[in-house]
DNA sequence: AAATTTACCGCAATCGTTTGCGTAAATGGT
DNA sequence: ACCATTTACGCAAACGATTGCGGTAAATTT
């Protein structure tokens, strides 16, 4: 069945295509005769305007770029879930593309957004970008862009993020509030400044404002080596009081390590975790965790792109702040 | 700064545009002199194809559409992902709208499809969607429609979905083969069909081949229902040895249940759930699963959606089978 | 009754690509 | 040296919508 186009109402309307046109945006300059028919024709032949028509003559495609890492993956998720909810209610559509945390990804996706032309693109890096080359090909044709989660170092980008620091701070405060003596710190691949940035800060405070706390700082890449590091730790030290996990990954590990035990929780052992959430309600009792909202970043990014839109450039660096969800696991 | 077009090319290198054009895309018709000395100037250009303009005239767009009732699902996510990387690999792109579960959201995704001539369209239905005109509008237009998960019951469409009737089968017969005495089966909403079937097909293996085993079925509609019903059932009955939870939801209040009475999993009771793997690996041991696997599902909605493009219609329900996947939980 | 305004509407160019068709020059065959 | 092919390229018409610039009839003013 062929498309009903404006030349199609035109010609059943005996009129021309601009007034047709006209008439559909409701334009001044026609009679409301006229554009009641014009829409009656058109409503009865399912009009539908074509988009790329549209956006090659106005040079604006409402519709937005998203990359991250993974798809499958709880943060994002709910990213994505605000961004596209704020999307809808704008006018935007998304496209959603996953760089797979592989830098070439990346790069063939940028240049998807930009081929579509894109409004703008909200980007999470992969773990080991380092040339930011092609962001700048993006600015260069007037495609905003903004960063969010894992940003670049440079102020020049628009970027948001989470309050880092903060979490691990706040983290560190309620371990010093349990009393702690003896706690396991574990974080992420020390690769990524996240982790860097949340351990320092993690440490920073403990040393300074709870000195005589025995703390072991360790890395690990996945579930399988939180838990093999736990375990290990578990059987070669005594009296180990609380953990600290500094991602769900690492906290999943953790777990499955205290169930095999079956060490109680928060009796033997406290917990505490960096999270959306989500993760730590699984557990009986609901572990505790400085909360991480993907949900509040996304609306947080998103508020960042109008601005960017419409008023030019906005070039800051913003954060959502954290907060502290008692669970039971402290 | 001005995008390069063909014309840009053109001029600079006093040929036609469609000499450009054709360059470009190794066209026979062009010397090979005249093809290096346009790569090369496109390249350092940075020329890229308006994709507006091409989808303007040859009225094909290379992006799918993707409805799903929510992104931040585990079940949608790795269906997403797969479809993302098959859509990739074939130069495809991906729009992806979230329905919410809301009829009326799903009308204007399915609206701004249309709007961007998307090459094709992967949906689930809502929970509630009975009037299927919209999709019916789809085919009109040429754009063909892959449903999957929660599909329409006509023949008419072209649909994937899990095997569920034998999932539940491969449950119930591990849960015989484990000699459960007294088992406790917990399903979804009942108004969806897919708690029916599940559940249907569940019952009537038991009864069919364990008539002795006792069975106690309920409905829940999330992770507390089923903690809470768990909860109540335990108390007011004696020799609960195995437990069936149909979806994640599920498995994660009654988990939340068994760990907080302290309960011994395989030994005092046994647990099996249908998944995609994630949530049972969460605990220690890991719990028992037949596997309904998004990833899988999203390849084969993927193929179809292919041979519909390509060869026309092709009306038919495929499903993806379902293996079991040993834990330690039974 | 002439002049001016207003209300409606059409013309045509434009966005960037693709492609059928036409044609000059180069090449080949005899 | 003459005709028949090839080779290599350009012209121009789409695709569907937007919009500045006019244009004409009717309505209003003087």
């Amino acid at each position: 069945m062929t498309n009903t186009t404006l030349k199609l109402l035109a010609q059943q309307l005996q009129l021309s295509i601009s007034t047709v046109s006209r008439a559909l945006k409701d334009h001044p300059d026609i009679s409301t005769a006229t554009k009641e028919k014009v829409h009656a024709l058109a409503n009865s032949l399912d009009y539908e305007p074509n988009a790329y028509a549209i956006q090659l003559r106005t040079q604006s495609s409402k519709i937005f770029g998203v990359i991250v890492p993974a798809i499958a993956n709880l943060f994002y998720d709910s990213f994505i879930a605000a961004i596209e909810e704020e999307s809808r209610k704008n006018g935007y559509a998304l496209m959603i593309l996953q760089s797979s945390n592989n830098t070439e990804n990346e790069l063939n996706n940028l240049k998807i957004f930009r081929q579509n032309r894109v409004s703008g693109v909200f980007a999470c890096l992969s773990a080991h970008t380092q040339n930011l080359e092609v962001y700048e090909k993006m600015s260069d044709r007037d495609i905003p862009v903004v960063f969010f989660d894992i940003v670049p170092k440079e102020n020049k980008y628009t970027k948001v993020r989470m309050a880092d620091e903060r979490c691990a701070i706040i983290a560190a405060e309620n371990i010093i509030q349990r009393g702690a003596k003896r706690v396991l710190a574990l974080f992420g691949d020390p690769a990524l400044s996240i982790s860097q940035k949340r351990k320092q800060a993690f440490q920073q405070f403990m040393e300074k404002y709870a000195p005589k706390t025995h703390c072991t700082y360790l890395h690990t890449n996945s579930s399988e080596e939180a838990q093999l590091a736990f375990d290990k730790h578990l059987s070669k030290t005594q009296r180990l009081d609380t953990v600290f996990a500094m991602t769900d990954e690492i906290l999943i590990g953790v777990m499955k390590s205290i169930q095999a035990h079956n060490i109680k929780v928060p009796k033997e052992i406290g917990v505490i975790s960096i999270s959306n959430g989500f993760i730590p309600s699984l557990y009986h009792p609901n572990i505790s965790y400085v909360e991480t909202s993907g949900f509040e970043l996304g609306k947080l990014a998103f508020v960042q792109m109008l601005a960017n839109i419409k008023g030019g450039k906005t070039l800051s660096e913003l954060t959502v702040d954290a907060r502290f969800v008692e669970g039971g696991s402290m």
